[in-house]
DNA sequence: ACATCGAATGTAATCGATTACAAATAGGGC
DNA sequence: GCCCTATTTGTAATCGATTACATTCGATGT
């Protein structure tokens, strides 16, 4: 026995037929006698033979490994959506080649620049670059490509985004039904798309409301549990106070739950919360937090399925995905159970 | 201007030179006269030429990737390790395939083979299946792999995990301090070599205590908040419960909490808590969990080291890395601040 | 019985980088 | 100036699977 894996020459030989007709059979590209087939197959799995996915993919110039690029692989948004990616691709025998952008531009063009000379046969990648023209030349050289979470607007490009200013109105009138007139937002940096559009949906529900927008009670801060933290100290320093938060993500909530427990402000009592996301954590966490649920894991999903169907149909139209959130309401605004 | 990129060729024809220079001059592997050097590099760069990772890989028998198989990319705990490997990886040119195993030994298996066909140069893997038999065969074949918190006893293999006996012996010598007797432990399964581990360590506390161990109290359910909230309803059901609960996981903390909110127990006043990981959110719940921090990111940190030492040194012994875990004392066990 | 067509099979080129080996060039000692 | 060696450079083989093209074989219609 060799200790070296069979290749498609031994099959070939222990077959008793060519290279070509053991590649048919075994990719089911043409049409081979019954017999001969019958031969090559049993070969294979007797030499337990795989192909060498390095030397296919050579030759065809074509991988079948698909690039995932995301922000941070820490954050449980993200990873729900390589779950939904994963799980879509398993039936399939593409694998996953995982970057980290840690949301730098830089890094996201050395990332995709390895996933290039990799002959990926595909990229799945939340955008970090407002600049579009790197992400036009690659889809110019034909390369199939998916936007996850962040649409490039003037981009010829699939894409599968959240409708985040409905979601984000969906819970601000939440807020207002209980009662609330004084309603902070805290959401992300203005260059982040997700977070502008987060706000624009804050500003449409005060506005059908007939509530003048108080810019002191708009804090943009990066979507983390410290952002959440120094906004909310910032709020609760104002000369008149807000009496309920909307939090643009989990991570942001988090930080806001630690500055009013540190204040001994009673949640919902005295300050009530809506957030976004939904993590798994949401509904465990002192109060359980009423907090917009993402679609993470179809997120995910429909980026792998808008990609193989690109690739198996090239020419076709851009196709861009918005998919529903969902408000899950618990105790941290007062009106859940 | 081509639209398809350069290849070896292209640069060679640009510089004047044979291809052979070429790839010496830019992988470095041979001497060549300084002004021939600076033609190709000159050359290179205005053609904007990146070798073909295929290519290579092809040729050299060895592809500049690295397979990553964790048993679930949606727990934080395994999220941090990822991290640590990626940062360590990032200064060199290796590229990450990640794959999930659900702790699945017939899907791990299949992730193997997909491994070994795309010729990665190395595997980090945490081990799913308790036969070592496949484990032995690819290590065998002369592939790099090394083990990440779970070390297979019998396996001559790399491997880095967590002191998991003595950190559970910490936690709960710290609650036999706070005054506790009656110390519940929600493990995980007995076929999860950490769970075993930190079951050991409890044991090995108890009785260094003098208390004889109450079987009752050990509970042995999966790392998941559901895990945690059912074995949590079935020790308050009991006869005598415990005043503490020993959590094997924070997933599993999660799940006590749920019940014990449920059911109004005041924590610490009538129930105590400690658990293990540290996640990310382990210290903004309420009450901040007291916790036995793994280094998730040092683990995925060494492995990765690990692996790149074996590569550069193929026939070292294997080592063995025992990381320390640090009990992070917080408000749930009723002795933090 | 023979020409023709189509299906099945084989031979060899190909993908792009690396590298063994051959060839050429340079340098040094006499 | 010449020979020998050491260094640089080039030519061509190689990795393993796919596939264009060539060939063989058999069947069918007349």
């Amino acid at each position: 026995m060799s200790s070296r894996p069979a290749t498609v020459k031994d099959v070939a030989r222990q077959a008793g037929v060519s290279v070509a007709t053991v590649s048919r059979v075994l990719a089911g590209t043409a049409a081979v006698s019954g017999p001969l087939a019958g031969r090559v197959k049993a070969a294979a799995s007797a030499l337990r033979y795989q192909p060498d996915r390095v030397a296919r993919s050579l030759r065809v110039r074509r991988s079948r490994s698909i690039g995932v690029i995301i922000p941070d692989i820490q954050n449980p948004f993200f990873t729900g959506v390589i779950r939904g990616i994963e799980d879509r691709l398993r039936a399939t025998d593409y694998t996953l080649l995982l970057s980290n952008s840690d949301n730098d531009p830089v890094r996201e063009q050395a990332c995709l620049d390895v996933l290039r000379a990799e002959g990926v046969a595909g990229v799945l990648f939340v955008p970090s670059s407002a600049d579009v023209r790197p992400y036009r030349t690659l889809l110019a050289s034909g390369l199939a490509m998916v936007a996850i979470d962040r649409l490039v607007p003037s981009l010829p490009c699939d894409g599968v985004a959240v409708a985040n200013a409905d979601g984000a109105a969906h819970a601000t009138r939440h807020l207002l039904e209980v009662g609330h007139r004084r309603i902070a937002i805290i959401t992300g940096p203005a260059d982040v798309e997700t977070a502008v559009e987060r706000l624009d949906g804050y500003r449409r529900a005060l506005r059908e409301a007939g509530i003048t927008l108080d810019p002191s009670l708009v804090q943009q801060v990066p979507f983390t549990i410290d952002g959440g933290y120094h906004a909310t100290r910032r709020l609760l320093a104002l000369p008149k106070p807000p009496s309920a938060i909307f939090a643009g993500s989990d991570l942001t909530a988090l930080g806001v739950l630690r500055a009013l427990h540190e204040e001994k402000v009673r949640i919902p009592q005295k300050m009530a919360i809506v957030s976004f996301d939904d993590i798994p954590w949401a509904m465990v966490l002192q109060p359980a937090l009423t907090t917009v649920a993402q679609p993470t894991y179809e997120l995910g999903a429909s980026a792998a399925r808008l990609l193989l169907e690109r690739l198996s149909d090239p020419r076709r139209a851009p196709q861009q995905v918005r998919l529903q959130t969902q408000l899950m309401v618990r105790a941290s605004c007062g009106a859940g159970n």
